[in-house]
RNA sequence: GGAGACGUAUCGAAGUGGUCAUAACGGGGCUGACUCGAAAUCAGUUAGGGAGCAAUCCCCCGCGAGUUCGAAUCUCGCCGUCUCCGCCA
């Protein structure tokens, strides 16, 4: 959620921050202007009436002992109550209209992020790695996940739906030491490792900014609980409605979860193998940060996610995302995307970023630099760790051999007690 | 799922219709005095949100409704915690 102070003190600067995102907002822009001064107008009157109300609570009881005649004044507090209660009405209708535009509010782009209309003008930032030439003619993996018989998409057709897997045998192994890596390797950098709930609240969903625009990707219980896309949700709200102690700054956690997202609107989209799924596993950095060091921090941050994926010695790159391609809650974002070869083209396997205040508004989350000074808004970070699915995949891919056979990089022969894959396994 | 108890500041806790919300009392934290220093002791100080240039005012006793001139206090709903029972991994 923006701040209804920018919205106030610089309209015209927001406005023209929602068309790098090729949203236009100006109607929204001045309907909330409206909204706020009406808001304000009432609740001003409506102070001074409670304030009246206040003080003639006071004075009722002294009136009462001293035996005096409380008539006149009751009759002006009858009239008073009436007013207030007519005007609060209209202050919290006011107060959820306000809202629900706040909520429709994307952040705005840092000064940093590329102004650009769409996914064609990110920014490549940096290379990692070789991308391998392959002297034989190299399958996807979804191939290579049906010869070996550790990727099962079909019966969980049967058993789920599309977009559902059963991995199976070593396949279920190798996702599970990747994920092991991964927590191991960034408890290494700093991070505490949590294991969090995977269905949550509305109030979670709204505080990290899925809700209340975006309810139609989530997977929603008849409860009113939603099955959380990413660890994100439940990570982040850990510290909702807090004041952080100044400090205990930057919080820093990594967090295990599988992933539920009803991927409305990317039906015909990587239909085959494990690239899009309605659920996957995945890691997720996630920080709470001084203002101050947000963007240093998002730096680290990409390189925290950057290196499992060096470890793993799997090529890959970084792109700075375009204002026109950023998430709804972000001001600045880093995508590192993994050499695919049967995509022949880098594809997304994290997206590393910094949300400022964003999320730390709509979710209350404050802290105090020291005990004098007053609670302020912390800023929220977050980035994959990697996406699981999708590195099993590209693992597949990049460390296959002619003999269908998969070299297990170095770094997982630990977790998974084997170098090699193949098909009898 | 059933029964009961409870939810007040940083923590414990008092307050059961009015002058009780910075909100008794106690602990913790911070500042100062004493001290070579520390401990002990003493004194002071220790939420948040909103409106306003400011003075100041309003809101805030888990959340939301209601009764009342007036609600932390009474009523209803929801959420949460604890205890017992049932069930279960």
């Amino acid at each position: 959620m923006l701040d209804i102070k920018v919205i106030r003190e610089n309209p015209e600067k927001v406005k023209a921050a929602m068309k790098t995102r090729n949203k236009d907002m100006d109607s929204f822009v001045d309907e909330v202007l409206e909204i706020d001064k009406k808001r304000r107008e009432i609740m001003t009157k409506n102070d001074s009436l409670k304030q009246e109300q206040n003080q003639a609570s006071k004075k009722i009881p002294q009136i009462k002992k001293e035996g005096g005649d409380i008539s006149e004044i009751m009759q002006r507090m009858n009239e008073i109550k009436e007013i207030i209660k007519e005007n609060d009405a209209v202050i919290s209708e006011l107060d959820a209209k306000q809202k629900n535009i706040m909520y429709e509010f994307p952040n705005i782009p840092h000064e940093t992020t590329p102004i650009g209309k769409d996914d064609s003008e990110n920014v490549e930032i940096r290379k990692w790695g070789e991308v391998r030439n392959f002297d034989f003619e190299p399958k996807a993996h979804w191939d290579i996940g049906a010869d070996l018989g550790i990727l099962d998409p079909e019966t969980a057709a049967k058993v789920t739906g599309t977009r559902f897997h059963f991995y199976k045998g070593i396949g279920a192994k190798l996702e599970r030491a990747i994920i092991s890596f991964f927590l191991d390797t960034h408890a290494e950098s700093g991070y505490t490792e949590i294991l969090p709930p995977f269905i949550v609240n509305r109030a979670s969903m709204t505080g990290t900014g899925q809700l209340p625009k975006f309810e139609e990707d989530a997977f929603k219980t008849n409860n009113d609980f939603f099955l959380i896309p990413t660890a994100e949700v439940p990570v982040t709200n850990m510290h909702r409605d807090e004041i952080i102690e100044g400090n205990k700054l930057p919080i820093k956690y990594c967090a295990y979860s599988a992933c539920f997202r009803a991927e409305a609107g990317s039906a015909g989209r990587d239909t085959r193998g494990l690239i899009r799924q309605h659920q996957f596993n995945k890691v997720e950095l996630v920080k709470f940060v001084d203002p101050e060091t947000s963007y240093d921090e998002l730096e680290k941050l990409t390189l925290d996610a950057q290196k499992v994926l060096q470890l793993l010695g799997l090529p890959h790159r970084v792109v700075a995302l375009s204002s026109g391609d950023i998430g709804f809650s972000s001001a600045k974002t880093y995508d590192i995307e993994v050499w695919m070869p049967s995509y022949n083209r880098y594809v997304e396997i994290s997206s590393c970023s910094n949300f400022e205040d964003f999320q730390a508004r709509r979710a209350s989350i404050r802290f105090k630099k020291d005990a004098k000074s007053k609670a302020q808004l912390v800023h929220t970070l977050n980035g994959s760790g990697v996406a699981v699915g999708r590195t099993t995949a590209a693992i597949l891919e990049n460390y296959q051999n002619e003999d269908g056979s998969i070299t297990v990089p170095e770094v997982l022969r630990k977790y998974i007690g084997t170098d090699i894959i193949k098909p009898e396994n």
